[in-house]
RNA sequence: GCGGUAGUAGCUCAGUUGGUAGAGCAUUAGCUUCCCAAGCUAAGGGUCGUGGGUUCGAAUCCCAUUUACCGCUCCA
């Protein structure tokens, strides 16, 4: 079976069992959107859980946060989002190339400066000593004729964009017969604004309403709160604060199942470090984060460790952890050393102190910090991933069993009364409702048990306690385990702490 | 956003030169069954992605649209 096969397979078994449907699916679904079912939002609330109790519990310098969707519009001005993300786009129709309208326009600007400038060079050769540059520039018709041609490039760019006239870039693209790098072509597309940001209005009144943004990242939720966290929580450096929360991004090609959707949940850690400790919590931070991983079980061969060359503008260290989806390797978690880049940005446009008195030193500072951020759907497509299989048993019937880690298995146990009488389900439903106050259980007493293991495979139930004639005599069950198949007597007593100590393999401890 | 391919029941699919839809599995109810699916009986479920058009008649032909997948492009 090939990747895109097994990839189709898991999408349809995702929806077949409930984990995963497309959103509005009886409106035609909408692009890039999806919601979870009755066992995926389980599962997804598992690994929350488990990353939550990783960062916050076993960590007694990091606290949780759940800060709001939308942030006040100035955020996004400190963060760089509203700059980088509001750019008019053309494509080139020949070379299928896209490229900033204003950057055409500026290397444009930037090639007839060139000629200035091999103009002057040569004028100055000819003079030479007695030659005066700036009163060249001035007086040669050549090259003033060059500089006007500038000037009314950069007067046209800056009047059409204040004014967000489009057309009247695109008409300047034309105008002054901008051609593409790649295709030499003057065959555009019209100019569109990209903004990966979502927008929508505060207010119910729609005149002298807000534009507020819906949030690009959660992170700055977490910057915003840095004082508040540090004084009410009497934190010290180095602490962390953890968040997981949704975020959404007009992505401009949005696909591959749910690994890019236009609204995704994710989950950061910022921890705040002294300045010059930087690299040593990033490394901290990338073994910690890799442990994590491991502690789920998946194995090493299927992660790769991609160390960023070129950095962002906020970054001076980044790692991304990749996985190895159906569709390749790509980006899962990204463990960034952010300087004090944000808390920089935001002490000047809030004109608030973000600063920490080290009473070691007795000194302020704005810390620098490190950020581990996941995306939480993408972590839940990996485990899908992984566990995935279609296993062909010796006497060479196909079984579909989900291998995900019990600790974050939708349904721990199913609880099954080996036939439909003789007071096997009345047992049955006894024992159930002592386990249901431990575990997310399930009661399945239709069809033949190998049928109802089964079904239980399928959807990655780690435990099958079945009631047969002996419990009624003597209060023993069997448990059965999904992977090896195998059974186990046991008493009823016992099942819980069995259960329980089971989950607790190989957990993440700190 | 561009190009290619596709959309028929919950899933996988069949449906002839246009004559108003079928199978297997799944689901539900019952029977049988003392441990690893595909025994028996019965039932429910689809205006064939959506909207137009051509036609006496469209799942089938044409157009538009939408969704998914693949390639290109983009990705803090």
């Amino acid at each position: 079976m090939n990747n895109e096969e097994l990839f189709k397979k898991i999408i349809s078994h995702s929806k077949e069992y409930g984990f995963i449907f497309p959103s509005s699916e009886i409106y035609d679904g909408l692009s890039a959107v999806y919601d979870y079912g009755q066992l995926g939002s389980e599962l997804k609330n598992n690994i929350r859980s488990y990353w939550w109790k990783s960062m916050v519990q076993m960590h007694d310098n990091i606290v949780g946060i759940d800060t709001a969707i939308f942030m006040h519009p100035t955020t996004w001005k400190a963060s760089g989002h509203v700059d980088a993300f509001n750019d008019p786009m053309i494509d080139n129709k020949d070379s299928k190339k896209r490229y900033r309208a204003d950057v055409l326009i500026e290397d444009y600007m930037a090639k007839i400066e060139d000629k200035i400038d091999k103009e002057v060079e040569k004028a100055a050769k000819r003079f030479g000593e007695t030659f005066d540059a700036k009163m060249y520039r001035e007086t040669n018709p050549r090259v003033m004729e060059y500089q006007q041609k500038i000037d009314y490039a950069r007067t046209q760019m800056v009047k059409t964009l204040e004014e967000n006239d489009l057309a009247g870039v695109k008409s300047l693209i034309e105008e002054l017969a901008i051609v593409c790098p790649v295709s030499g072509s003057r065959n555009w597309t019209e100019v569109r604004q990209f903004n990966l940001m979502f927008s929508t209005q505060m207010g119910s009144v729609a005149e002298g309403a807000d534009v507020v943004y819906l949030r690009p990242e959660t992170a700055q939720g977490i910057f915003v709160n840095f004082l508040n966290v540090l004084k009410s929580g009497r934190m010290k450096i180095p602490f962390g604060i953890a968040q997981t929360g949704k975020a959404f991004r007009n992505e401009i090609v949005a696909r591959q199942f749910i690994f890019r959707m236009r609204e995704f949940e994710q989950m950061e850690m910022q921890f705040f470090v002294k300045p010059g400790e930087e690299m040593e919590w990033f490394k901290y931070w990338k073994d910690q984060r890799q442990k994590w991983h491991r502690s789920l079980g998946i194995p090493d061969s299927k992660y790769r460790f991609h160390d960023h060359d070129k950095l962002a503008h906020y970054a001076n260290a980044a790692t991304d952890i990749e996985f190895e989806f159906p569709f390749g390797f790509k980006e899962l978690e990204g463990i960034h050393s952010r300087t004090d880049f944000d808390l920089m940005a935001h002490q000047k446009l809030s004109g608030k102190k973000l600063q920490y008195f080290d009473p070691e030193t007795n000194e302020n500072y704005v810390p620098y910090v490190i950020e581990t951020s996941i995306g939480l759907d993408r972590m839940f497509l990996a485990i899908l991933t992984q566990a995935f299989e279609e296993q062909i048993l010796e006497d060479g019937s196909v079984r579909t069993v989900l291998h995900i880690p019990p600790i974050l298995a939708p349904i721990k146990v199913a609880v099954l009364p080996l036939v439909k009488k003789d007071g096997f389900p009345e047992k049955a439903k006894e024992i159930l409702d002592t386990l249901k106050m431990d575990f997310n259980c399930q009661y399945d007493e239709k069809d033949a048990i190998g049928r109802r293991y089964r079904r239980q495979d399928a959807i990655g139930t780690p435990y099958c306690i079945t009631i047969d004639n002996q419990t009624l005599e003597d209060n023993t069950v069997t448990i059965r385990e999904r992977d090896s198949m195998k059974q186990e007597r046991v008493d009823i007593d016992s099942i819980s702490s069995i259960i329980t100590s089971n989950l607790r393999n190989n957990i993440y401890r700190a």
